[in-house]
RNA sequence: GGUGUCGUGGCCGAGUGGCUAGGCAGUGGUCUGCAACACCAUCUACAGCGGUUCGAAUCCGCUCGACACCUCCA
């Protein structure tokens, strides 16, 4: 007899972002999710922007998939048809930065897609399920073209195929997602150069005729050209998740207009709204700004790794970085700053120490001075409460306070209790925040390190006994100077890498 | 200009009609050969002005300020 799944037995609240409210979250197949998340256009290297944007999901994938889910996680990697400005103008972003830098197009995006999967494994990532590309998914494209415009919300026009945005609106809400309504976006339409192929200036591209000097193309019914951005996104999501899907995902930026094109090519080409549940992670600013590519007020994943860049004072580990943005919820901004990610620091490795310290906790008879269970409730009460990270974070340090209060032996610990709280406690850092212990992460020269260590802890410890302490302060000093740190406690001395 | 979000203590950041968020930093103590670590105690708050209420940082209004989207970015 299996026993009953976790999710059974916690329910999870979801912000969802087209109702503006929290909602009791359930999926549509008894115990499978589909989630689809907005990848990155790879064109240049990750920013740490996006990071935040993926970590935030990894978590929400983590989470689901800790509560015994099935979940089938889609992100995808755009690689063509993100074109630089949303007026359907611009040059594709791909193929630009293959012009300037001289590469063929896939070039670039073989060397950034590397670059990406290499800087979300740093932060501890897991990967999608499905990871499709645009490109792959030309054929599809098409198909969905000719299903909207069979069903009379598209319209062909000099090659292209645009969305009729009015002639939807007139029988779904195209606006609902972002708050706005169409009368309003008319009205504030700023003169429009006049040579364009749209009927209105709202509508977007879902197909477009490439240029003569335009390299990346593929046939279509209407011409040689390439798939709109907007519908990239639509096709991936419904033949991986289905027409309809649980949850859809991106950075808030993405809301308007990505994600509302998305929700009106949904409903035009399969008569249902695509998505049960949209959340959108917020932005990361740095100087109270928000982090941009254009404006150079950013922080790249490999500056903060080294430590090289202005903002900085030290270089700071994948891991602190992924503990500094889960210390913050999601939909909130949350400001970039050396001296908050130095703060975060510490308190990360203090937890670190202190799961650490569980190993070397003895049970008593009872349990006093805590109650494991209603803490551990705490702990799911915070995540199924949309997710809440910093609060769960927060009840993982009054469970340190705890242990060491055991290791300062001035409470106890049953051994079914400190059993709960080792495996609850794991659970939540390592499978759920996804955070590495670094003080594993080197462990293949772990044991001759500690059995070194250990040997300069008995040479002081023989020096202290002697009363030299010249030596033994020698030791402690120079060792703390090379990162470990001696903790004399009641029990001896042990040390830790900082 | 339009739309929306937000303004919390030295810093970062949760929360919310009456009950400690948490982390970092500070202060006092315990521990220590002295420290560090750890523990205990403790101090700095809810932008401003009105209103609703027995009671608001939390609800409403106004003012000021910040940010985001509308135009490439997660």
């Amino acid at each position: 007899m299996a026993a009953t799944s976790l999710y059974k037995t916690q329910e999870l609240k979801i912000y969802n972002s087209i109702s503006g409210q929290k909602e009791t979250f359930k999926s549509i197949t008894e115990g499978n999710i589909g989630m689809y998340v907005c990848g990155p256009t790879v064109y240049s290297n990750v920013h740490l922007g996006n990071c935040r944007t993926f970590i935030s999901f990894d978590l929400v994938f983590r989470y689901l998939r800790h509560l015994e889910y099935k979940v089938r996680y889609v992100r995808n990697i755009t690689d063509a048809g993100h074109l630089e400005n949303d007026a359907d103008e611009g040059e594709d972003k791909v193929a630009k930065k293959a012009r300037l830098e001289q590469l063929e197009p896939m070039e670039i995006v073989q060397r950034y897609t590397l670059d990406f999967h290499h800087v979300m494994s740093k932060f501890n990532a897991i990967s999608p399920s499905i990871e499709p590309t645009a490109t792959g998914h030309i054929v599809e494209q098409i198909e969905i073209i000719k299903t909207i415009i069979d069903n009379g919300f598209a319209y062909e026009s000099n090659g292209s195929v645009y969305f009729d945005v009015q002639k939807f609106n007139e029988t779904n809400n195209y606006g609902k997602l972002s708050g706005r309504n169409l009368e309003d976006m008319i009205a504030n339409t700023r003169e429009l150069s006049a040579q364009s192929d749209k009927k209105n200036p709202q509508d977007f591209a879902l197909w477009k005729k490439a240029e003569p000097q335009h390299i990346m193309r593929w046939p279509s019914p209407w011409s040689d050209g390439f798939p709109g951005w907007h519908l990239e996104c639509t096709v991936m999501s419904t033949k991986y998740l289905g027409e309809r899907f649980d949850i859809h995902g991106g950075g808030m930026d993405l809301k308007f207009p990505h994600h509302e094109c998305e929700i009106a090519q949904g409903e035009a080409a399969c008569g249902q709204t695509p998505v049960n549940y949209w959340m959108h992670a917020n932005m990361l600013t740095l100087n109270g700004k928000k982090m941009s590519k254009s404006t150079g007020n950013t922080i790249s994943p490999g500056e903060l790794f080294s430590g090289n860049n202005d903002f900085l004072d030290k270089p700071f580990d994948p891991s602190v970085v992924r503990f500094f943005m889960l210390q913050a919820h999601y939909r909130s901004i949350l400001d970039f700053s050396n001296d908050a990610l130095e703060a975060s620091e510490k308190g990360f490795y203090r937890l670190i120490d202190a799961i650490q310290a569980i190993d070397g906790l003895s049970a008593s008879s009872a349990t006093e001075g805590f109650n494991i269970q209603a803490w551990r409730q705490e702990c799911y009460d915070a995540m199924n409460d949309d997710f809440n990270s910093p609060i769960l974070i927060a009840k993982l340090f009054d469970a340190v306070k705890f242990i060491n209060t055991i290791k300062e032996q001035k409470a106890t610990i049953s051994a079914t209790d400190l059993e709960l709280l080792r495996k609850t406690i794991h659970g939540f850092v390592f499978d759920v925040l996804g955070l590495v212990n670094i003080n594993e992460t080197a462990s293949d020269i772990s044991d001759k390190l500690s059995g070194t260590v250990e040997l300069l802890i008995n040479l002081r410890a023989e020096a202290r006994a002697n009363k030299d302490f010249a030596t033994s302060d020698k030791i402690r000093d120079e060792l703390i100077e090379i990162g470990i740190q001696l903790k004399d406690g009641r029990d001896g001395t042990s040390f830790s890498l900082n």
